[in-house]
DNA sequence: CGTACTTTTGAATCGCATCAAATCTGGTGG
DNA sequence: CCACCAGATTTGATGCGATTCAAAAGTACG
């Protein structure tokens, strides 16, 4: 399933994904809109990588299968690039699986390379992309191997937040999986986190705020 | 503690850390080697970036502190760039310190962008550098947002290796903490994959070999 | 009003962390 | 060569905290 965008397709997505505004005219010309029903391959190992995607809605796994069965995820994308490195190689090393009915945008992948070469500000946001994701994603490890719920809340405050607060974007159910955590003790460690002074929780126009508390915890 | 380097200095480098190879001339005629013993800080939060750095030997942790104590561990590092996406920002967000006496190159970050955007070769590297670290670090954060010791354990054996086997760089010790496990949990873990015939373990020339099992479980 | 989802609380269980200690290893110096 | 030491490796016992399963209460939406 493949269609063209317009400007107007364009106006409304970069509203909603801001990276998407960095990209030129010609790939946004050569853009088409894929849609994967849920369990569908986007592409598989092996193959040539002919396109560079980009998650609109949905989801999309990167799976490495395992001759017993087992399936390794490498990659989960709701919105953003998928498998950045198959720009870089010349045959994808795992599979791209939809989980959920999904739709996304799928650039040629020789225009996108041309579009890194001749277009400087393209180039540009290309690399502050990728370190900008080093960097987030550095900092996610880091948390994950923290033990306790408590802390990896206060880690996701410091690092993803600015000067001790932080807006959630998303659910707390949401974060709750982002944390490595179930749902439930993410609830329980917030309540007492916020039962003992040490993490404040407002709501500003629907968007839960947290933020650290600057002086001494009451425990 | 600064010193320039000797050719001599380089071709030990490039054979230990071959990252390393891929710098041009003039980066390398205009690198500085610095020291920095156990505790010192390498650069500071609100500081203006100037240099690159490369962690040679020792380790040097990324940190934001926040007001009531806490230490926040972004990055640890101890054999790479440190703080990639400081070639993009105009301050640092974060301390960087050693924790243990540590060696690195430091390169002049103006010289650093210059190459990459000049330097088609090290452009190109520099892009490839980066997706792989994304490609790497997401496999890492899927892999430890897995609660069991023996998962964790599959999806390295997975994803860092080729065809279901891995050559242990690291000692058992390191790859614990890679992991986010105690030592003693990673030691029981692997015997007892073992024991069930998971996974096979030998050693070749001191190197740890890992390999999954192609067959049937035995439990 | 009913449905679907999130939020919240409860109780039981399991796996890992933790603390402790013994064994094994490689390397050093006497 | 042996004694010795600093590591890594291994095994054991205990406790804690997150998972799991269950269910109730709150909330948004048609």
């Amino acid at each position: 399933m493949v269609a063209r965008l317009t400007a107007r397709d364009w106006a409304g997505l970069c509203q909603a994904q801001p990276a998407l505004a960095a990209l030129p005219a010609d790939l946004r010309e050569q853009a088409q809109e894929v849609r994967a029903a849920a369990g569908e391959s986007v592409f598989r190992r092996g193959a040539l990588p002919r396109r560079m995607y980009w998650v609109v809605e949905g989801e999309v796994r990167l799976l490495r299968r395992s001759r017993n069965g087992t399936e390794i995820v490498l990659q989960r994308a709701a919105s953003g690039y998928i498998a950045e490195a198959s720009l870089e190689s010349s045959r994808y090393h795992c599979d791209a699986v939809a989980v959920a009915p999904s739709r996304l945008l799928a650039f040629p992948r020789g225009s996108f390379r041309q579009s890194i070469e001749d277009d400087e500000g393209f180039r540009g946001f290309w690399i502050a992309h990728l370190a900008h994701e080093v960097r987030h994603l550095r900092a996610q490890s880091e948390r994950l191997s923290l033990r306790s719920a408590a802390d990896r809340i206060e880690h996701f405050i410091e690092s993803e937040g600015e000067d001790g607060k932080v807006e959630l974007r998303h659910t707390v159910k949401a974060w709750a999986a982002e944390l490595g955590l179930t749902h439930e003790a993410l609830y329980r460690a917030l309540a007492s986190l916020r039962k003992s002074g040490r993490v404040a929780q407002t709501e500003r126009e629907g968007v839960l705020v947290l933020a650290l508390a600057g002086g001494r915890p009451a425990a």
